[in-house]
Order: structure tokens, then sequence, then C-alpha cells
DNA sequence: AATTATACATCGGCTGTCGATGTCTGTCAA
DNA sequence: TTGACAGACATCGACAGCCGATGTATAATT
């Protein structure tokens, strides 16, 4: 069930920002989140994640700070910026404006 | 109203096919219908039409055939195949699977 | 002692889209 | 009659995001 990729692309910037907009979460956390609420029809890896988080971060759309863990592992947990709360408001309307349109082409 | 390219990607293919399902098309006439039919949301041009439409060809997802048009203009005229019927069916399901998992993300 | 899972990261290759550019023909206004 | 524009085809290089491979380090499990 898994979703050819190139409809991915774009996408990880959009879903990112909104699931920071509930909690801050880290990088790997991110990744089973994602893959699990889509029941793998999504199926992020670290070549993806990882550096779209750093674009993300430069761009001061999200914010970043080291945590250690229960477990001892070091965690980089990541925060919206208020800057990333407008990007990611603008970015689900961009997604819905796509959808409508794909949605008519397909289903007319 | 753009949309942003990065979500078009991989989005040609089966629009392509789905319109050809109904009736067969030319180039230059599918760029402005789906331009048209999504109120400029979508602004394809010729050099991500045209490379894609080869591509299907290639693939044996549609034929071609050249026709002369009242205007005097030549046109090439695009079929779907049955092997482009499948495809058509099977992007269509796929681009179902992965909306309904974007929007588990970013509407729940 | 070896494997697995957690958690970070980078990098080259791939590939679809965009913008620019090109060609040819018919139409229509100046 | 000349020039501009629209219709209609096409190609090509640049760009950028995603993928797979690879790497490092530690804790927990087998």
């Amino acid at each position: 069930m898994a979703v050819n990729s190139d409809m991915m692309r774009g996408m990880a910037e959009p879903i990112i920002l909104k699931l920071l907009n509930y909690k801050k979460m880290y990088g790997y956390e991110i990744i089973k989140v994602v893959n699990e609420k889509t029941n793998n029809a999504f199926q992020w890896k670290e070549g993806t994640l990882y550096p779209c988080l750093h674009r993300l971060e430069a761009d001061g759309l999200i914010d970043s700070e080291w945590e250690i863990a229960d477990n001892g592992k070091p965690r980089k947990y990541y925060t919206l910026t208020k800057k990333g709360q407008a990007k990611m408001a603008a970015k689900v309307e961009e997604w819905s404006h796509f959808a409508q349109a794909v949605n008519n082409l397909l289903f007319a």
C-alpha cells in the first residue's frame, strides 16, 4: 500500500509543521508517527526527514533543543516558531486547493 | 492562487490518463483544459506536458496519430491504450490513498 | 558477544517540473 | 503588405526534493 514517492514531493514540510503545531517532537519520533498514522502508505526514511528538518530550521520555521531522554539517548526536540505557524496555515490551505483541483480532474 | 509546483510532482500522469479516458485530445488542448478546470491553480506549460506525453507513449500507455484541424494546424491526438486504462485506474486509486493519508495528518 | 532498536547525520543519484528557446503556420489588425 | 499574435509542436539545462546507502554511537536484548 506504499504510495509512489513522486506524490510525496513537497508534503514533508506541511506535515511536519502540522505535527509540531500540537507538541514538540524529535526527528525519529516524527518518522514513526507519520508511518504509523498513514498505515505505511507513507514510508519516511531518515534521508528524507533530517534534511527537511534542517531546511525548516534554517528558514526559521522551527527551533530545536537537545534533551536527554529517560532511555539515556540524546534527542533533538523541535518546536514551531511564530513564522512556522503562519507557514503551516498557508501550506494546509494550499493543500486544500491542490486536492480540490485534483479531485475535480480525477472525479469529474 | 497557483499551487506550489512540488505538489504537482507525479500528478501529470494520472490526470492526463484520466482525461484521455473520456476522449482523445491533443497536447495543447490538454494544457488549456487543465488550467481552465483548475481555475489556474495548475498552470501547466509545454515544458511539463510534452515530455510527459512522450514518456507515456514510450511506456505504451497512450497512442498518437496526426490530424489536420479545421484551422489547418496539424495536431497530434492521443488515445488511451488498454494498458493505459489499467494504469489510470491504479493511479486514481493511489491518489485516493495518498489524499486520505494526508488528510488524516493535516486534519486530525 | 552479537544483534537489534534508538537516534542522530550526510551524500550522490535520480527524476519530474520549469523557464527559456526554437520552429512553423494561419489569422487579423494596422 | 507587413507585423504581431495565437495555435501547436518540440527540446534542453537548471533546480530541488526524495531515496538508498552509509556512517556513528549508545542502550537493551538475546
